[in-house]
DNA sequence: GCCGACAGAGACCGATCGGTCCGCTAAAGT
DNA sequence: ACTTTAGCGGACCGATCGGTCTCTGTCGGC
């Protein structure tokens, strides 16, 4: 009968809210500056989002495809080797947070800026759950002694990296991460019989 | 003449504000919830405090000199030994973010919920960068072979402890801190092969 | 060419929050 | 006992924000 509605609405408000997002934190972006810079009326975009929550949750599982994707990209050069691989999500974060435009993990700002009971925090757990999964399961596969605890080392690695690279910037010590993370699989892989570190207690 | 000043306001008064922002965040409590809880008024609350932004700095300020505090009386111990005192911080921020009432770093949280130009972001800097330099020094006097990087790894664990204790509970990565600590400082001050001693800075 | 839906623009509403101001009570000082 | 004033309580104001509604232009299908 009549015109039929556009189909890239949603994803161009989405773009546009992400990139806000990214920059400012989502707490600190409002919906008319969302709307403001993306062209389009308020109408719509309650039409293709129930609320600014929606919105937000909408936004943390575009950045979880793209860490994926970008994950999935930096150890494919590696596939048969696990140890390879974990050295390389690490470098992969290192390279986001040296970025200019990298502004803070966009779950975990996400996550300090809303109360508890968000419906974004369920989301943020789950990711960082499939993080810890993803580097055991490489730990498993890299014949780690204790897979368990080079996983949750290397995630130690990865979060402070995030914090401190949206603290202190790439010059920090961010710079570290990197050959930290070569070491701590090298040690996990290769005992090195002989040095007597207290991995007892 | 007449009544004088109750002199403990100003510490009544952060002394609540500090609870509540402890436990959810300095943006998500309002005014008036410090002033219900305190028992005061506002009228007190704004003599004592010019704008809630100072009442803010005012709680990082005494965040840091509780942090201090703490890192003092944990690493009293080992006065003369620099190595178990950087394990000692590590340990004693462990058993922070252990604790059952634990809510996030106030640093970070508060880092991450106000804008870029907020006056308590310079505080926080100040904070990292004390924390940064704590960290070398003890990694100087405790004759790592590299003293800057050693000082940045612990820093990454710190950080990460942080993030994950807040995010995934004190079950998560966070117990393998302490011995990712005790590990990496023994790293640094006895080489496992036979590398010159001495060669940083 | 006409009708109807889609979408931009923005007025509008209610809730919240930071901050100001006023009135009342009661305690301290003479 | 009287006066003075600290401090509590809350009304009030302006700004902001999420969300709804209306108007209008305009594009697409018949």
């Amino acid at each position: 009968m009549a015109r039929k509605p556009a189909p890239g609405s949603r994803d161009r408000i989405l773009g546009t809210a992400a990139r806000l997002f990214q920059e400012h934190g989502p707490r600190a972006v409002g919906t008319q500056q969302i709307i403001d810079e993306c062209g389009c009326g308020k109408k719509l975009l309650y039409q293709e989002f129930a609320s600014k929550d929606d919105l937000v949750v909408a936004y943390l599982e575009r950045c979880q495809q793209e860490w994926t994707a970008i994950m999935d990209e930096a150890t494919r050069p590696y596939a048969d080797d696990p140890a390879r691989q974990l050295v390389a999500m690490v470098r992969a974060v290192a390279r986001q947070v040296a970025s200019p435009e990298f502004r803070g993990c966009p779950f975990r700002t996400t996550h300090a800026q809303f109360p508890d009971d968000h419906p974004s925090h369920q989301l943020t757990v789950r990711h960082v759950e499939n993080l810890r999964t993803r580097l055991h399961r490489l730990a498993q596969g890299a014949n780690a002694r204790d897979p368990r605890t080079l996983a949750d080392r290397l995630m130690l690695i990865i979060d402070g990296l995030y914090i401190d690279g949206a603290m202190l910037g790439p010059k920090g010590p961010a710079t570290a991460a990197v050959a930290l993370a070569e070491d701590l699989v090298h040690l996990a892989i290769e005992p090195p019989a002989g040095a007597s570190r207290g991995r007892g207690r």
